[in-house]
DNA sequence: AGGCTCATGTAACCGGTTACATGATTAT
DNA sequence: ATAATCATGTAACCGGTTACATGAGCCT
């Protein structure tokens, strides 16, 4: 896909400028789709072409002017096509450099192989606790009647949990077997 | 990171031709690495004239001549550096699009969601059946000699079934919490 | 004085995908 | 006959990254 849908996603909640969709992204989808600043002010410029979103610029005068973005009815119509087609087994397909490096790792002596598992497995431990926060944010986030919206925001986010728990355990278990023969 | 680091490793195990590549990546990494023939013989012509890994064509009588390339010792060193380098936090990132729409399931209704998500436990299922004779194929390949070798790619596996079953659990209980309230 | 937040962009590049193109041999 | 395996590529495109560029106002 790209990011086209999830700044038309976000859009759909509420007109944005592209500083907010910056931050929507950072602070909820991040960890599963990063996105750069550049690249949403690009695609905001190619949407709006496209017919998907319109721009408003907002003059403010305490802070630099803005531009306002919302959804139109083509776009939220394309978003609607967008989520409701399947991913198929696509949906199991992701790339990951670090999974690479353990598949080559034999060619490291074992010692160092562990070394960088755990590296992993910190980095891991340390990201679980950022994560603590999550679910409080998401509740202050939606208030009441937005539930059912909230709702599919905690399952992204408890899937996040399991995989980063899962991720701990699998490393814990390869330092273990590396220990054993260094 | 790229390719062509992938390309290198599987060339340091021994010289090959780009469909031998293709095979490789396809009943290996392809879980965590998915790679285009295309891009194989691409990235090919860029490593040998970058002098990381050197053709040679092999003319064959009962079948189409082929390119065997094998890795140079400045590839060697290339590989090696990227090897011991860390991901740091990058090992955490990936993306996932089917993840992007649970996030936005909250726009469609609960059975539609829930629908999805079934789907997608189903395909997770399958794969998990396909992955089960991937420890004998494991085996088979490492004869004894290289069973160092072979423990990391059974690491990779590994965590493959695991984040398949993670994601079977979690599908689970999406699917049940959309059950309840629809 | 220095750093943070607010706010928006451009240019060059690169990694990767899609679609297309070819053709021999071997097994069913 | 027909499909599968062996074998290699090109061209156009696209999604995304990196680096750069600017500038006001607020807080310490």
């Amino acid at each position: 896909m790209s990011l086209a849908f999830g700044i038309l996603g976000f859009l759909n909640y509420k007109p944005m400028s592209g500083y907010d969709l910056v931050k929507a992204f950072d602070s909820s989808v991040e960890f599963f789709w990063h996105a750069q600043n550049s690249h949403i002010y690009l695609e905001l410029k190619k949407l709006e072409k496209q017919g998907y979103i319109k721009g408003e610029t907002v003059i403010q005068e305490d802070r630099p002017n803005k531009k306002i973005y919302s959804i139109t009815d083509s776009g939220r119509e394309e978003f609607m096509a967008w989520l409701a087609k399947s991913e198929g087994e696509e949906a199991l397909h992701f790339k990951s450099a670090f999974l690479m490096k353990v598949f080559f790792g034999g060619n490291m002596p074992p010692e160092q192989s562990a070394e960088m598992l755990r590296q992993f497995k910190a980095e891991c431990e340390s990201y679980l606790r950022k994560m603590g926060s999550i679910p409080e944010s998401i509740e202050s986030y939606g208030s009441g009647k937005e539930a059912y919206q909230t709702l599919y925001w905690q399952f992204t986010a408890d899937f996040g949990r399991r995989l980063i728990e899962t991720f701990i355990e699998w490393a814990g278990q390869c330092i273990d077997r590396l220990e054993a023969i260094s």
